[in-house]
DNA sequence: ATGCATGAGAA
DNA sequence: TCTCATGCATA
């Protein structure tokens, strides 16, 4: 398996060698949303019959979600860099964007340890409903402002003109125009799961199902526009000064993160997708956020029988201890570090929205949360 | 589109 | 140390 070089990770990523091999990995992942139900993904996942109704901890997640961090949240020139001077800056998101309305649920259901009942299937089935806004533009109310300084948006290209950055300086928020309703901002008190409400598609809490169906409209109306992921992410950025990755996007769109991220990320996108296609054809600009200037580990590419051998142990214990970690590390010849790193991973996987098969029943609570997840859903794309 | 990684915050 | 949000690098 060859890793990058492996301690010092600081150092030029340079000589690695590695060798992986994935195999047509690429395709596989796609794959296992369509058919997720019908295979278990790729590894030896016990039999079991999926039991597709259970109990998901999005929400469970999202209910400790107080403190949210995305104040600290990267701003988006320094990804690795962070500094600390974000203050000013978050204090502004804050107030004015991100809390519009997303006071969150007081209870929490813990995931960790405890309970994680919620009985909540996320997903159940939409077979096909875009409705309301779909892509006639009635969704769009736009408060066109006038010196709202749409910078990130320019399909393609991007880089223009820059002018102000309004990252800072926006000066006001606008209104609340959260998509087609109106909108009570909290009316939460202590629901797990906002699940079968009544078809809102954000405020509060969107369920899984909002949530779904405006990931499939945004990427959508995305496209339309002619936009790209990355563009999306820029956008934001610019917009709101919280600049995001192609990967985040393109997650989003996946539904590919966690309940309570894609709760957090909803309104910034759909705000965007307003101001997408009420300004679509003026100018914007970019600005290249030059990231940069940190060393990265290499990444470890893993052999095919080691991920499988991961996945087996994964299986029995998917928190193993740290000497179960150097054990296995060692006789898989990983670094301790990276074997961790992939559990860790591998249970940020599992607690997606969008999970990669189907849960095993069996095994569901092994490390006394984790609740299954299933879900089947429509293919994205 | 996704695998491995980083880092802040919470245990 | 883990979780969680996020992204570089890569397939």
């Amino acid at each position: 398996m060859a890793t990058a070089a492996s301690n010092h990770y600081n150092i030029l990523t340079s000589s690695a060698s590695i060798v992986h091999s994935e195999p047509g990995n690429m395709q596989q992942a796609t794959a296992y949303r369509d058919a997720q139900s019908l295979l278990q993904s790729d590894y030896p996942l016990q039999s079991n019959s999926h039991t597709l109704s259970h109990a998901h901890q999005w929400i469970t997640a999202l209910s400790h979600g107080e403190g949210v961090p995305w104040s600290t949240s990267p701003l988006g020139a320094e990804q690795d860099i962070k500094p600390a001077v974000q203050s000013a800056r978050d204090e502004m998101h804050n107030s004015s964007n991100n809390l519009q309305h997303q006071s969150r649920p007081p209870h929490l259901v813990h995931q960790t340890h405890g309970n994680h009942h919620d009985g909540r299937a996320w997903r159940t089935t939409t077979a096909a409903h875009i409705p309301s806004m779909a892509t006639t533009n009635g969704q769009s109310l736009i408060y066109s402002q006038p010196g709202f300084g749409v910078n990130g948006l320019i399909p393609g290209s991007g880089q223009g003109m820059h002018h102000h950055n309004l990252r800072d300086s926006h000066d006001d928020h606008h209104s609340p125009h959260l998509s087609e309703h109106g909108h009570p901002p909290s009316q939460h008190q202590h629901q797990h799961r906002p699940q079968s409400h009544h078809d809102h598609s954000d405020e509060d809490t969107p369920t899984s199902d909002d949530l779904e169906q405006f990931a499939k409209q945004f990427k959508q109306r995305r496209i339309k526009l002619g936009f790209t992921q990355a563009d999306v992410g820029l956008a934001l950025g610019t917009l709101y000064g919280n600049v995001f990755s192609q990967t985040t996007i393109c997650r989003f769109e996946a539904l590919q993160l966690s309940f309570k991220n894609m709760c957090k990320l909803k309104p910034l996108l759909n705000k965007w997708l307003e101001e997408a296609d009420s300004t679509s054809g003026s100018p914007t600009s970019l600005d290249k956020i030059a990231a940069q200037g940190r060393k990265r580990k290499k990444r470890t590419s893993i052999e095919v029988s080691v991920k499988g051998a991961l996945e087996s142990h994964f299986l029995k214990s998917p928190k193993p201890a740290a000497s179960e970690i150097l054990g296995l590390a060692d006789s898989l010849h990983l670094e301790k570090e990276v074997v961790r790193v992939w559990f860790c991973n591998r249970r940020q996987k599992e607690k997606r929205m969008t999970p990669p098969g189907g849960a095993l029943p069996g095994s569901e609570d092994v490390y006394g949360d984790t609740p299954p997840h299933h879900g089947v859903q429509t293919p994205v794309q």
